[in-house]
DNA sequence: TTAATTTCTTGACTTTTGTCAACAAGTTTT
DNA sequence: AAAACTTGTTGACAAAAGTCAAGAAATTAA
């Protein structure tokens, strides 16, 4: 478990800023996660199973998505470095509404719900860790629901413009259409529309 | 303020659910508490401010609302019984971009973020119980993105009686109407044809 | 590399929702 | 209680986005 070190730095950069942990804590956490090499198109949690793991993205680039009457949404982007769970399956231990895929080659750091309650039994002191991370990714679903409620597909393109820039490419465009709650087709014309006006 | 155990009693049964708090946890949380009357129209937080307290509504209607070109979007409707804050403004200290505002006459029990830390600091072990709720938050604002990602004004209207029935008459339309990013001449349309169907 | 499959683009058309405006119904205020 | 103001309803129309379909482009598989 020793490469974990590496993988993980990202990790423990964001937890000691919050605040610095001791040792012993540290290899815990070193401990309880396993990594993991995903192909793109896998499946990390199928919709209807309990979200048993939570996944630190190490490299790459997943999406999370339901079923919404025949089609499918996506409902998260995420990217390296990002704490990937499916919120109300993970915290509850309940099946999942959703579905969190690959979309190209990645990596993950994996560790399991109870291992990390035991790290919560053993050191307390680290659900202040975990407390501002929720409140943190609180803040980040804020803006999305924000940006839901910008009328017009123009300016929810250029939303995701702003926040996904780099992952632009990697991302087929049908599914950042239903990320942003449009047709493909409406994209496709809001794409053309602006890079007209750049011309 | 022995009044406020009586007032804080359904703030204590929740925390207690996450896990029972030593009687010195329990008078530090409760000493640091304030408890306010506001009137309809009062305005808890204005835009441009910082979010500097947390309430908890002990009874009452409260909304939060930001200006949106030239018109406001209600983005929360908070009742009885819910810990309310401006999330990022609350979390990092910085000037909240929404306001919130009282619906009805209400009393709230309100505690200042300092006074918050400082239990933090004497109480470690209280990060968990606000770590769950926060959780228990996320969780809800994950199914108000999925709201918004309905079609049809008719199934957000649907999702909103689901979830807000019992404050239906005590929120003026034009606020549910933006709460469902909808115009409030649709949402009034919307209501006429389903209780034509009903008839 | 070619064939097969998937994704993207574009056009024509439909549906939904937004906008503006006038009026009705409620609330407040005086 | 009447006047002033706000909120809700309804109609006519405009704008935006969704749907269906066909073909182009890009990916993936053979």
């Amino acid at each position: 478990m020793k490469e974990n070190t590496a993988l993980l730095a990202p990790l423990f950069t964001l937890l000691n800023e919050i605040k610095p942990m001791c040792t012993e804590l540290r290899e815990a956490i070193m401990n309880s996660f396993e990594y993991v090499e995903i192909k793109k198109g896998d499946v990390l949690l199928a919709e209807g199973h309990i979200c048993t793991n939570l996944w630190f993205l190490v490299n790459g680039l997943l999406r999370s998505f339901h079923e919404m009457g025949e089609k499918e949404i996506t409902s998260r982007i995420m990217f390296t470095n990002h704490i990937v769970i499916s919120p109300g399956s993970f915290f509850t231990q309940t099946p999942a509404t959703e579905s969190i895929e690959a979309l190209c080659n990645s990596e993950v750091a994996t560790i399991p719900f109870r291992s990390l309650q035991k790290i919560y039994e053993s050191f307390p002191e680290f659900n202040l860790h975990t407390r501002i991370i929720t409140e943190q990714y609180f803040y980040k679903q804020e803006q999305r629901l924000y940006m839901l409620r910008k009328h017009g597909a123009k300016e929810k393109y250029n939303f995701f413009l702003d926040n996904y820039a780099d992952y632009l490419k990697d991302i087929p465009q049908k599914y950042i259409a239903s990320f942003l709650n449009i047709a493909p087709e409406t994209l496709s014309r809001t794409r053309s529309k602006l890079s007209k006006k750049r011309e």
